[in-house]
RNA sequence: GGGGCGGUGGCGGAACGGGUAGACGCCGGGGACUUAAAAUCCUCUGUCCGCAAGGACGUGCGGGUUCGAAUCCCGCCCGCCCCA
């Protein structure tokens, strides 16, 4: 009997010799092809789960099998090391970051250790030591230096009772409100560190230097957000430039307010005094609320009007200024011209506070519609429009006519004739026109809107309390789907540019405002600046200093790294304990020598992870040694053969914002001159999600977790890894199925025993195997290493496995023939092994040495297959008649159509369904069907 | 509301640029070995009709293109993600 396959047994032993071998030492050789693979490292939360498994298995066969292939195969790991839980342990359960952190690195990294994975621990970089931290500052000196990073008051998260300020994620529920103390929190605006990514805004946008997935570039497309347009210079009434955005430069002329951002600085200036009550506390709620709420559409518009006025620049209109909630400080300027006619959100506003709203921009459909009340029209009306071919329908008491552009003029006619002097008939949509007994008044601005309205009210008294002619209109159901349109048109209404066709009516206006001078085309982007200062202890600490003589002051290089003090205090207090530790304080000025502070604020973590992969390079470089600004972070030596990241992995929901910081750093370093490519990894792979068993998401609280050291123990790493390569689509993820991982291990215990298992006594007699037989052998041996090479060029694990499942099962009954034992035989074995070895190491080295093979299997050169032993002889020719499968003949490969004709016509089961019927005509399809075509 | 991705057996999923739908595995049925169980091995397994040969239906729904559509086109429905 054979030793069963004990992987509990051989896989501790094969990762502690080569560990002691140094098998994944991965050292510059500039003679061989470089390949560095790159897996996201993983934040030390304490215990590493599936979702990790899943990320960094199937990476790190994908990097075994590039080693394989001749590349020298750079695949590091570390630790995203500063972060809130740390913090948090330290306030809850009084253990310092650093120790709750440092003790869940060595717990996570022997369990990755038991993956198996190749690793190059000599290259492990922590984010949260000193020697990693210090060139995370030693970036931000450097950004500083090229204006890159700048301080400016931003809004945070203040929480008024417990005087602090609050991080995104210690803000609760619906209403925003203090995680501690209940208390609504409010935004606060306070000084803070940013990096200027909108520098980059437009070189983000180019993609073409990379292989990323669609959905990332579209993600990032969309969150940088590109949209042109133009400023434009509106004036208060007192002279005061209020500069707005708009991507519609046609649609001035219908600006009939303006609204601010609530934070907008001129809202103080502005606000006349009988507002001022009711604006501040409009001021307050507003900063309550997050951007998402305001945004939403699906919200009631809210807003004051400020008591100020503005003046329109292209027609010198009075109009007032709101201030409203749905218009963000950080969107264009902070302000808004209102076009209610042309603008969905500034149509809501409109419509509810009662403000105008002229069309300006033609419908596209040149639809009208007009609905005439029965008593406003005189006997003959209907008939009238019959005769002139307008259609109608009669509904609630009145004819609802739906026109078209050119009948319009017929219609007005004709109303004018009908139209009883005690009512009035209107056309909308397009033409926008108002029929009095008395005479025609278009509704063409605001003036018209007076007269218009005057006249309505003189005939039906009811209409007294509408205070536009939308609102009015608005009334009529009829009327809804008419009154507003966003879409490009032909100009109406707006003076010189009247009739201005909708193609080209941006870019003249656009050219008109330039030549004026109160406009200019514009650029805008929805990309903000990255505001990096968190109010933390547990982050690196943002290498400034404020003197009272000489104001903000960066650290000099030579005394980074800026250390986070052992002793500080951790206090619930929300604030960073920094800012209460004397001795990290209170400091000297570098310039002057006289008294100073540091800033207490440290560094978004993103920070930390937009350089790492050049940290692994050369981890902690220099450390000790003290560096300047003509230094690199990382052994140039070593940045100049690994650089850039070949293939990077990872999940898509950093797609927004890591992945687009570390571009952004990328393009920063190549400005200062540490690389020299615009793009930090040239591909990008996402995978997806291992689901619990009922799909839902796993969670702790839900303890729904799949534990990968309980599936190791069990089954053994290899299993685990097998998979989690042959359960899902890798970049889809799915539902954890406890059944399907055994398998798996069935498969593995099959591979065991079909290597080292002697085959059953009844085939002791070796008989010679027949060519046939062999090159049936052969075929699937070369078959196979296609089908797997192909696999794994795509990310396609799935079907790696089934390949290797598949080519098992077939040796599993060549052994029983007389193959077993032939050359053929040992080359299918041997090629089983070396293609399993990146999936499942352990099982492929214990096979390939105890098969008498030199250590180690990973060291070998990935198969390559033979194209001319691919070939079948024999093919299965489909036959089908009018498409439907009727038959199928076994011909040789090299079949000559007539042949195959013949073949299938000779079908018996073909010739039924023939019989009696005329052939059309024969479809062939070389080495795959015959299509009869009867009639 | 806009954009993207997806929808294939009881389940996870295969299917080269239109050409055998359901590979591989799980679950399930039957059998062998065993005193028995586990493990292992063999075998069946899309649905329906049929003893069988064979036939009909079948890739979310409805159309279209084609000798032939899971695959291409048009219009819907549903799910997830991103943006609003």
């Amino acid at each position: 009997m054979t030793e069963p396959y004990k992987p509990q047994e051989i896989e501790p032993k094969w990762q502690k010799k080569w560990e002691e071998d140094k098998l994944y030492r991965a050292v510059v050789d500039p003679e061989r092809p470089k390949h560095y693979a790159l897996t996201m490292f993983p934040y030390p939360s304490g215990d590493l789960h599936i979702g990790h498994w899943y990320a960094m298995a199937p990476s790190d066969v994908r990097a075994r099998y590039m080693r394989m292939r001749g590349y020298n195969v750079l695949f590091p790991m570390g630790f995203d090391a500063f972060g809130l839980p740390a913090e948090n342990a330290a306030i809850q359960r009084g253990i310092h970051p650093f120790k709750w952190t440092m003790s869940n690195i060595e717990r996570m990294r022997r369990q990755l250790k038991s993956m198996g994975a190749m690793f190059d621990w000599e290259r492990e970089a922590i984010s949260c030591l000193p020697g990693y931290y210090r060139w995370t500052q030693w970036f931000f000196l450097k950004l500083y230096d090229m204006g890159l990073a700048y301080r400016k008051k931003a809004p945070v998260d203040f929480c008024p009772k417990c005087n602090t300020t609050l991080a995104r994620e210690q803000v609760w529920g619906e209403d925003r409100h203090c995680e501690r103390c209940g208390t609504p929190v409010i935004k606060k605006e306070l000084e803070q560190w940013f990096f200027r990514t909108t520098a980059y805004a437009e070189e983000l946008l180019d993609f073409s230097k990379i292989d990323w997935p669609e959905r990332v570039v579209t993600m990032q497309t969309n969150w940088i957000g590109r949209s042109e347009g133009a400023n434009v210079t509106f004036r208060s009434e007192q002279g005061d430039p209020i500069v707005v955005f708009t991507t519609r430069p046609d649609t001035l002329w219908g600006a009939t307010f303006m609204v601010l951002a609530p934070e907008h600085p001129l809202v103080e200036k502005l606000t006349t005094p009988e507002h001022r009550e009711e604006v501040e506390a409009y001021q307050y709620q507003a900063a309550r609320q997050s951007e998402i709420e305001r945004l939403s559409t699906e919200k009631e518009k809210t807003g004051v009007f400020i008591g100020a006025y503005a003046v329109n620049p292209v027609n010198d209109e009075r109009i007032p200024i709101w201030i409203a909630d749905y218009v963000m400080m950080t969107y264009g300027t902070g302000a808004i011209m209102a076009v209610p006619a042309h603008d969905e959100r500034d149509f809501e506003f409109a419509l509810k506070f009662g403000l105008p709203i002229i069309p300006v921009i033609e419908r596209p459909d040149g639809v009208a519609k007009s609905f005439v009340p029965e008593e406003a029209v005189a006997e003959g009306f209907a008939q009238a429009l019959t005769e002139a071919g307008i259609s109608f329908e009669e509904q609630d008491g009145g004819f609802a006519v739906t026109l078209q552009k050119d009948q319009i003029d017929r219609y007005v006619a004709l109303a004018k004739e009908h139209v009883r002097p005690n009512s009035w008939i209107e056309v909308v949509g397009t033409g926008w026109t108002f029929v009095f007994d008395d005479g025609v008044v278009p509704f063409d601005g605001v003036e018209a809107e007076q007269e218009i309205l005057t006249r309505c009210r003189e005939r039906r008294p009811e209409v007294v309390e509408k205070r536009t002619v939308m609102e009015m209109l608005w009334d009529v159901p009829f009327y809804r789907d008419v009154l507003f349109h966003a879409e490009y048109g032909t100009m109406i209404n707006s003076g010189p540019f009247t009739g201005t066709p909708g193609d080209e009516a941006v870019k003249r206006v656009t050219e008109w405002l330039e030549e004026k001078g109160i406009g200019e085309f514009a650029v805008n982007y929805r990309l903000r600046d990255w505001l990096v200062s968190r109010q933390r202890y547990w982050g690196a600490p943002i290498p400034i200093i404020y003197c009272d003589r000489c104001g903000t002051v960066p650290v000099p290089y030579e005394d980074l790294p800026v250390l986070l003090p052992e002793d500080a205090e951790f206090l619930p207090t929300g604030e960073s304990p920094l800012k209460y530790h004397e001795g990290f304080l209170h400091t000297t000025c570098p310039k002057c020598g006289g008294p100073a502070t540091r800033e207490t604020d440290t560094m978004d973590t993103f920070v930390c992870s937009s350089w790492y992969q050049y940290a692994y390079l050369s981890p902690y470089y220099k450390e000790g040694e003290p560096v300047g600004p003509d230094d690199t972070p990382f052994d140039p030596e070593e940045g100049k053969y690994w650089l850039p990241v070949d293939v990077y992995t990872g999940g898509v929901e950093h797609a927004t914002m890591h992945l687009i910081y570390t571009r952004f750093f990328t393009k920063a370093m190549r400005d200062m001159g540490l690389v020299d490519f615009d793009e930090p990894m040239i591909k990008l792979r996402n995978q997806g999600v291992i689901l619990a068993e009922d799909g839902a998401k796993m969670s702790k609280s839900k303890g729904n977790v799949i534990a990968p050291d309980d599936l190791v123990e069990r089954y053994g790493t290899d299993t685990v890894r097998g998979y989690l390569m042959f359960g899902w689509r890798w970049e889809l993820g799915g539902p954890w199925d406890p059944h399907g991982i055994e398998g798996v291990h069935r498969w593995l215990n099959r591979v065991w025993n079909l290597v080292l298992e002697p085959r059953g006594s009844a085939n002791q007699q070796a008989d010679e195997p027949t060519e046939k037989e062999v090159a049936a052998l052969r075929r699937a041996t070369h078959k196979t290493i296609k089908r797997v090479t192909d696999d794994m060029e795509e990310f396609a694990f799935n079907t790696v496995i089934a390949a290797l499942m598949e080519f098992t099962n077939t040796l599993q009954k060549a052994k029983e023939t007389p193959v077993y034992g032939t050359e053929a035989w040992e080359e299918a074995i041997e090629t089983l092994l070396l293609l399993l070895a990146p999936c499942c190491p352990h099982i492929a080295e214990e096979l390939w040495v105890r098969t008498g093979r030199p250590y180690s299997i990973h060291q070998q050169r990935w198969p390559e297959y033979n194209p001319d032993l691919v070939v079948e002889e024999m093919i299965t020719l489909v036959v089908q008649v009018n498409g439907k499968v009727r038959a199928r003949v076994e011909v040789p490969a090299d079949i000559t159509e007539e042949a195959a004709r013949e073949a299938a016509l000779a079908e018996p089961n073909v010739q039924r369904h023939i019989a009696g019927k005329e052939i059309r005509k024969i479809v062939y399809v070389p080495g795959r069907l015959v299509n009869i075509v009867v009639g």
